[in-house]
DNA sequence: CGGGCTGTTGACTC
DNA sequence: AGAGTCAACAGCCC
């Protein structure tokens, strides 16, 4: 569940935190979120400082001194800052500084810590691959990278190789409020087609960055994000009327997703 | 108690 | 290339 919204503040948060300070142990206990052994992982990072955090997509990029640290928090889970020695329940990747605070990480299912070195970012099979931030492309850029797809509108906006930070939870209010089937075929679109998904997509996931992401994420104190149930539209309110001309909400299968769509707003044409 | 669902990503198949 | 299926793991709901 963390999208575009939780991992860019996360980032913002992570940089005001965490610059300067001296990566000094690790404590893995799922190492199959590893990209390389225990062993290379932490003689590769032990010692390094942080010098600055990025994100793209839904992937946090850490750029230290001997190298990058890139982390994925799959389908949810917590980064926590702690200073008071204490530690969540969960946890299975603790990065322990040189100050004696703690960046605990928790993933709910599955996630993943990797390593790069500085001039290997781009060849990392996942990072080198993702598409620009979909919040930095121009409208011009947008529709070019659309205009090259084919398939599905859906498959395409969550294929991070072609444009990054969407995913399955804010996609139900973006295809509502672009009034577009999430079925609906690329080339079937037109210029306003692709203006209002545009517009859409800059709207949805700003609104969520500005209140600091969704309440269902922490941020690294623990607190949850202020873009609340009350901010979501049309995802997850099955049988619910459209705010819009209240034919009930449908719940579809979309592959092997779920969509949340109103009949009535979002024809398949 | 158990079955179904969920969210990300990649691998694999047709 | 597009579409479908599956696997990785945990927790919630009914």
């Amino acid at each position: 569940m963390p999208e575009l919204p939780e991992i860019t503040s996360r980032a913002r948060e992570m940089n005001k935190a965490l610059v300067g300070k001296t990566l000094a142990s690790f404590e893995i206990k799922q190492t199959q979120c590893l990209n390389v052994t225990e062993r290379v992982f932490k003689k590769a990072l032990l010692g390094a400082t942080i010098n600055q955090i990025s994100s793209k997509g839904k992937w946090l990029l850490v750029d230290t001194s001997q190298g990058w640290l890139l982390i994925n928090l799959g389908m949810g889970g917590e980064i926590l800052l702690k200073t008071d020695g204490t530690l969540p329940k969960k946890h299975r990747f603790i990065i322990g500084f040189s100050d004696g605070s703690q960046l605990v990480i928790n993933f709910w299912w599955f996630g993943y810590v990797h390593f790069a070195k500085h001039d290997q970012l781009q060849f990392h099979p996942i990072v080198g691959k993702l598409g620009p931030n979909i919040l930095d492309l121009t409208f011009p850029e947008f529709k070019s990278i659309l205009q090259k797809q084919r398939g599905r509108l859906k498959t395409n906006l969550l294929d991070q190789s072609k444009m990054a930070g969407i995913g399955n939870a804010y996609i139900h209010d973006i295809l509502f409020f672009a009034k577009l089937h999430p079925l609906c075929q690329i080339p079937k679109l037109d210029e306003s087609d692709m203006r209002s998904l545009f517009d859409a997509i800059h709207r949805e996931l700003r609104m969520s960055l500005d209140k600091g992401g969704a309440f269902y994420e922490l941020n690294l104190y623990g607190n949850p994000g202020g873009f609340t149930e009350k901010d979501i539209v049309i995802g997850y309110r099955d049988g619910k009327p459209c705010p819009v001309c209240s034919t009930p909400i449908q719940k579809v299968k979309t592959g092997s997703t779920s969509s949340f769509i109103c009949p009535d707003c979002q024809k398949l044409v």
